[in-house]
DNA sequence: CTGAAAGCGCTTACAG
DNA sequence: CTGAAAGCGCTTACAG
């Protein structure tokens, strides 16, 4: 019942008495092969639970069926969750997925220096990443269809899925002055190397907007790390000065929840004394009542890896730009929660 | 400066005078390479970015690179932190990691019955899958050396790395029995299948073994589904119980976390009321003041990973089992926030 | 230490 | 429709 442990084409050929370049034909769909021929090789190959070598495949020109996805890390819920959306699609397909994880400026620049993804897959995709044109120009060199999730989006027509930050930052800051705040500050996050991420740009270029909109002036803006312990440290750095303002809006839920923390460690209440506002729909958001601008993540990864199919089996590129550029835009949306309330 | 697309063993070998045979060992570390030519053709791949087309090297005897981790799911806190663990000994010494979900029965058994892994990698890291006999089976037939990540421990010399989840449980009940409590009640978590994971069935088990050395009777378990509405659930029926226990023990985090929630918009408060205690120490614990036994989940990742290249570069496997079972197990410690508190 | 050559398991023109 | 054969880019005995 159980298979041997090498079974190849030749094994296949042998047992449905054709050549193996038949049934390498039979096995891939390829015309060129007669019915009856072609359901012979067919149950012979299920017989023996004969599976192609993805090796040999590729080496003589197939695909590898496997597809290299980039992310900063993957211990934290956005990455993990765009990544659980990519594995949706793949798995439904039998793509395997190679996980890249890039999570500094060392290894962001050894990563595109070595290419190591480099005839190791068919496609890729990029998450986030801020990249120079040099590295743009190496991801060019792997020589694969690329799609791009999140961050900066592309000006020529590569693929590319995300949301709108300004907006999200918009939405968000909208709701504080639309419930009467006029004091409103923001807790902006940054790279460790001071890398300029698209979305982070995004998100206070929404916010400052925003107020300017609203007739507001001068906000006060501090910048943290990235993490909830960044937000923490945002928080106090507001609590030290003369005033606290009546609504902070955060870069993100971690940031926005770790504010939190120190707000509850300092006996302030929210929304009582100062409402806070994120961005993202973290699942702890939820858990801690914090109103923010939800985007759909998982959705985003699932765009992406079915672009890549798309691409990967689609009509061949036919030259020159697509009449409509290649980019998915998701909606994000206003979710009320308790921790936020007109001023007092 | 910029490589043509297509740089192989030739190239390099002509660049640096030498054959590809040459170039193969010193590109593998191999022995029977003079310093000299090594230098030479070392800097030569440098120059020309060359990497080694895995598919060759594999279909030729060598290794793939490439290492399969097995896991449920990526989008649990749990999971992506165990893979980032991974990930960070991979990148350090180049290693592809290949990620495969199996999140309900019916992906696990076309995983297990198609082996997608087979020819593919050169090891394969299993995360807390219950397996049946077959499956292990089955594992075998990968033909690779396999490492598993908590739950069950192989009974024979088979790497496994994890924690002693009954302990876990010993120490949360411990901790309440301590201070006070008498009247304790757990929330389990089970899948959806009702397959047995071994986790889950140490950790019910810590609880009642804790609870009769106590000398306390007949506590009651409400049992629901993995996920922080789970335990909003398993928290909500415990509240439509006559009498609520003075202390609930939690499965996990994420139940600790869900059944919070309930308790907050429920307007009972914690620990005035009712104590709650978890298990993990997931992120959010400590936003949300949860008592809890925390467990080095990244190191898990880490120690397997290092297993993993171990076996892939370590001495040979000598017939006969090892001298002392390749087991890790990790420390599990108590930590101590505002849910729990003596009862009133 | 070094190289020529066989072979890994496929795909793909090229002939029949 | 079918098969013999070349070739993909490596690794590994086997000779020098």
């Amino acid at each position: 019942m159980i298979p041997k442990q090498t079974v190849n084409m030749t094994d296949v050929a042998q047992h449905s008495g054709v050549s193996i370049a038949s049934v390498s034909r039979a096995l891939r769909g390829a015309p060129g092969v007669s019915p009856t021929t072609r359901d012979r090789i067919l149950s012979a190959a299920r017989e023996l639970s004969y599976v192609v070598s993805p090796e040999a495949s590729r080496l003589s020109g197939g695909l590898t069926g496997r597809v290299g996805v980039v992310v900063p890390r993957v211990d934290a819920w956005f990455f993990s969750t765009i990544l659980a959306g990519i594995a949706d699609e793949f798995d439904t397909v039998g793509l395997d997925l190679v996980l890249c994880t890039v999570p500094d400026s060392t290894t962001r620049h050894r990563f595109f220096e070595a290419l190591p993804l480099r005839r190791k897959v068919d496609a890729m995709v990029v998450c986030s990443l801020p990249l120079t044109a040099r590295e743009h120009t190496r991801l060019e060199q792997v020589g694969v269809p690329t799609v791009f999730v999140g961050g900066h989006r592309p000006d020529d027509d590569r693929s590319w899925v995300g949301i709108d930050d300004e907006l999200a930052a918009r939405q968000a800051v909208g709701h504080l002055v639309r419930i009467g705040h006029r004091d409103i500050a923001m807790i902006q996050a940054a790279d460790d190397a001071d890398i300029p991420w698209a979305t982070d740009q995004a998100r206070i270029r929404g916010f400052h907007r925003q107020i300017a909109d609203a007739g507001l002036a001068d906000p006060t803006v501090v910048t943290v790390k990235w993490s909830i312990d960044g937000g923490s440290r945002g928080m106090e750095m507001l609590l030290s000065r003369p005033r606290l303002p009546t609504a902070v809006f955060c870069h993100s839920d971690e940031i926005a929840l770790g504010a939190l923390r120190t707000l509850r460690k300092a006996g302030v209440s929210v929304p009582q004394h100062v409402s806070v506002i994120g961005v993202d729909d973290h699942p702890s958001a939820d858990l801690s009542d914090l109103t923010t601008v939800a985007q759909p993540v998982r959705e985003q990864g699932r765009i992406a890896a079915r672009d890549v199919l798309h691409r990967l089996t689609g009509e061949s590129s036919v030259s020159g730009p697509s009449v409509t550029p290649p980019w998915t835009t998701l909606p994000t949306r206003l979710v009320i929660r308790g921790s936020t309330a007109p001023p007092r």
